[in-house]
RNA sequence: GGUCCCUUCGUCUAGCGGUCUAGGACGUCGCCCUUUCACGGCGAAAACACGGGUUCGAUUCCCGUAGGGAUCACCA
């Protein structure tokens, strides 16, 4: 819509505002490429102008100085549940004004009480509630800091925000905000109420919501841990929540294109990690080998305990083409690498293991010497020995390739066998299979 | 509990009164391809929560029930 992306870090919660978690949160953005427009906004360092609306509101009689204490207004709340009553301020210092001089107070909005506010949500649609079921909200606190949900308003209109695009846990926060708005453009003008969005939350594969008890992940952990590509959870996200039609795997200017908030659903959906890791299957497949070996050379680095050669790297980016059809992730890719850029002798996994175990006598050394008097080293001559050697031992190619494959890759699942052994080169290939011999005859 | 919101295959969704014997994708299960595993191809099972209306006709509109969600701080 040619708009503006403005990122504003909420930090008034000091404590949880860590220098960590707000890198995090930078981190995570760019990573999935969404670029903000500006500089970022720390909401703490606007305190001081947070406290002017605040004071400003109180000078105009939209707002009053609370005395009520922690401890009475627990009280307050206990009764009210007692009696089976909603949860809400009463208003007890609303229209007072013998204020004690020397006691601690917050300033509260005085909002409407009666009337009702209608929110034209551009996700939810027309949504309202009664002025009654409100109460007047903490704006500054005892401390003169002011709270979430003056700081919000003030910042949002200071930086001259049009939409607020959110998740719908904040859609009754929105008509308290409406109020405060309000309160403020009867006296100063240039106080304009802003579109809202308020989308679903998503939920874990179980339905519970997700949090960060329960499924909840820091963007880093779907890059590191889970070895994903940025524009698989892109996709994955868009698609949560909101379709076009039959499409799947939509690109960032389809996106763009085709995107629009009236088509985002209403109720939470939940996460669906199989799907994910399919469609990060899907992106993987599309990359180009060049920019696989990139991301996935530190992983194998930290498997192999080394730095890799540009010889690695090269023998990595020829075997790339085949390695990513069976990876769904980078984690995935960088095992299935391991075995053309590992040492002799190499490890036997357990299927690797079992069908030496159970090869046909002899076929390992008869293989053997057929491949080494080989003149062109290429797949096509290579598999055309073995189907030989089968026909002649009357086994099937499967009987032959097993073994070898095991031999020279170290498991029961690679890719072509004999594209493998083409990329590994004659000295490599037989110095595995005679690794083997060695062992069994030993 | 009050208020607000939601409800199509197990999951994500298409559907915006008749084209629905409800489409796609993931997952599941078969088959094909095949030296293994994948990829790819073909196919199958699988849903309109329930009950009332409105209408010539409801998956689509309205109401109720049930279920689910959000929220009710001097947190954000």
């Amino acid at each position: 819509h040619g708009g503006e992306f403005r990122l504003r870090i909420e930090d008034t919660d000091r404590a949880r505002s860590t220098e960590p978690a707000i890198a995090a949160i930078l981190d995570g953005l760019q990573w999935l490429d969404f670029e903000w427009d500006g500089d970022v906004v720390y909401q703490f360092a606007r305190a001081a102008r947070h406290a002017e609306v605040a004071h400003a509101l109180l000078a105009a009689g939209h707002a009053y100085r609370c005395y009520a204490t922690a401890d009475e207004l627990e009280a307050m709340r206990a009764a009210q549940r007692a009696a089976r009553q909603p949860l809400r301020y009463d208003g007890r210092w609303r229209d007072r004004s013998d204020w004690p001089n020397d006691a601690p107070f917050v300033i509260r909005l005085k909002a409407p009480q009666t009337g009702s506010v209608t929110i034209a949500d551009a996700v939810q649609g027309p949504v309202t509630v009664a002025n009654a079921e409100l109460d007047d909200m903490v704006l500054l606190r005892s401390d003169g800091t002011p709270t979430y949900m003056l700081a919000v308003v003030v910042d949002d209109h200071d930086m001259g925000v049009t939409h607020v695009i959110r998740g719908d846990d904040h859609l009754n926060n929105a008509f308290r905000q409406l109020a405060l708005i309000r309160a403020m453009a009867s006296f100063e003008p240039g106080w304009s109420e802003p579109a809202y969005a308020h989308i679903p939350l998503i939920h874990g594969a179980d339905g519970a919501k997700l949090s960060k008890r329960h499924g909840a992940l820091g963007v880093d952990a779907y890059r590191d841990e889970m070895g994903l590509l940025p524009e698989a959870v892109e996709n994955y996200l868009l698609r949560l929540g909101w379709g076009h039609g039959d499409d799947e795997f939509i690109s960032r200017a389809q996106a763009i294109e085709w995107f629009d908030l009236s088509g985002v659903g209403r109720g939470p959906a939940r996460f669906d990690l199989k799907k994910l890791e399919s469609v990060n299957g899907h992106y993987m497949r599309a990359t180009d080998d060049a920019r696989l070996v990139t991301l996935v050379a530190p992983r194998i680095e930290t498997a192999l305990g080394r730095k890799l050669t540009d010889a690695d790297r090269d023998m990595l980016h020829r075997s790339m083409a085949e390695l990513k059809k069976r990876a769904a992730n980078l984690n995935d890719l960088a095992t299935s690498a391991l075995f053309y850029l590992r040492t002799r002798p190499i490890p036997m996994d357990d299927g690797a293991a079992k069908l030496l175990a159970s090869a046909a006598p002899g076929v390992l050394a008869q293989a053997r010497g057929l491949f080494a008097g080989i003149n062109d080293w290429t797949a096509a001559g290579l598999e055309q020995q073995a189907r030989d050697l089968a026909e002649r031992s009357a086994l099937k190619l499967g009987q032959v390739a097993q073994p070898l494959r095991a031999a020279v890759t170290g498991s029961a699942q690679s890719p072509g066998l004999f594209d493998v052994m083409a990329l590994l080169g004659r000295d490599e290939t037989l110095g595995r299979i005679d690794d083997v011999l060695a062992t069994t005859t030993a």
